[in-house]
DNA sequence: TAGATAATTGAACAATGTATAATCATGTAC
DNA sequence: GTACATGATTATACATTGTTCAATTATCTA
């Protein structure tokens, strides 16, 4: 149901008005980007972005309705090239703990290399957390994890009683914590805090043993 | 460390000036929660606060950086007052997951009372999680629930492997999940979202099952 | 009492985000 | 192809947020 990469033929079939509030949009975003990579995201106002793109602070708004949105469509855009190859490696993981974490060891390979736009992002998501059903839906991690969880319980290795949707949930929400934590010490690696935090999802705090019952 | 309930001898000490401060603190927070409950939080602009407290703008600024502040101001006076009791329910538990449970459901019964002020207050204490170094550290649940922990790992029902802090905040996460999907869902009851939370996070999505090994 | 320190005020400022009327480009129906 | 509806763009104004600054006032300290 998601937007998706546009092939040319889609492109062919869109009519003017479509493609050219596509190519607006992406005109928009190319700009905005330069702009952060030159002087810094915070440093960069809307109105800057306007004018780098030479239209009206009301167009600008009109696509984009804040600032982190453009950043929002980037990674948007990157999760939809990237899309085939995290869900194959999770497909060729022996186990689901392995898919899990090849998809994370991807996901914070790419963090890492935007590191300053996380932040924002993630608050940006969350902010609008009211209006979608779940703050990370249009996020490409959600519906992979449910798979996988669902996949999971399948195969026994997750319990069947917990709701799946519920489970996926907690998975962001530890996943966000984690996040979160990484951007604040510097010195830690986020591939390592997702095994940590992965270990946890499966065996709680408990941590897989089992108390003398 | 952090702000206690002063007493009539604190306050005698305090010197006239820090009497003021509180003092006007306390006028602002009050007249800007008597707004809230009378037009509704979203509609009270801080100018308006600032008129009902008879003083300049950029004096509101000075105390409360920003609108949310004002929240969290009331937040914590309720914390510092409800503290003890909650400490010694947590203490009269039987065991870990019922102190936590009985933290949770008196946490549970406060927001159901204040809905409309959890959401603004939540992704202001997160915005600032950069500055601070957990989000929830001057939040009360987090020493709390810290504190639990290292007991559950004393008695050997949590891991004593996995770092008691890391425990703690894995903790904080999945309950500030489970708070915005009690926000999102009206006919949901949050201290049963709670259990079901704290099931998991004893528990993970294993679900306390062990798999043939 | 004198001088340091902190709080308050009023004003201006930069930026965000919303709204509106006028204009221009595109789509659709005839 | 013309006519009309619809969507997008523009310029502008507006309310609000949050910051800054110089001038003033109140409190503290020596």
């Amino acid at each position: 149901m998601g937007p998706k990469l546009l092939s040319n033929a889609d492109q062919a079939q869109m009519g003017r008005r479509e493609r050219k509030r596509v190519q607006t949009v992406q005109h928009l975003a190319e700009c905005a980007w330069n702009l952060f990579e030159q002087i810094g995201y915070e440093q960069v106002t809307m109105e800057a972005i306007a004018n780098a793109a030479d239209v009206a602070r009301g167009t600008l708004y009109k696509h984009f309705p804040a600032k982190e949105a453009l950043i929002a469509y980037r990674f948007r855009q990157d999760q939809i090239k990237h899309q085939a190859i995290v869900q194959n490696a999770a497909l060729a993981a022996p186990n689901i703990f392995d898919a899990f974490m090849r998809v994370l060891r991807m996901e914070a390979a790419y963090a890492e290399r935007n590191r300053d736009y996380i932040a924002p992002y993630v608050f940006y998501r969350l902010s609008n957390a009211q209006e979608n059903a779940n703050p990370f839906e249009n996020d490409s991690f959600a519906p992979l994890a449910l798979a996988l969880i669902r996949q999971g319980q399948v195969d026994g290795v997750i319990s069947a009683e917990q709701d799946a949707q519920s489970l996926a949930e907690k998975l962001i929400f530890l996943r966000l914590g984690t996040m979160l934590r990484w951007l604040r010490k510097p010195e830690t690696v986020l591939a390592d805090m997702y095994t940590e935090m992965l270990h946890f999802f499966f065996h709680g705090a408990e941590g897989g043993k089992r108390k003398i019952p």
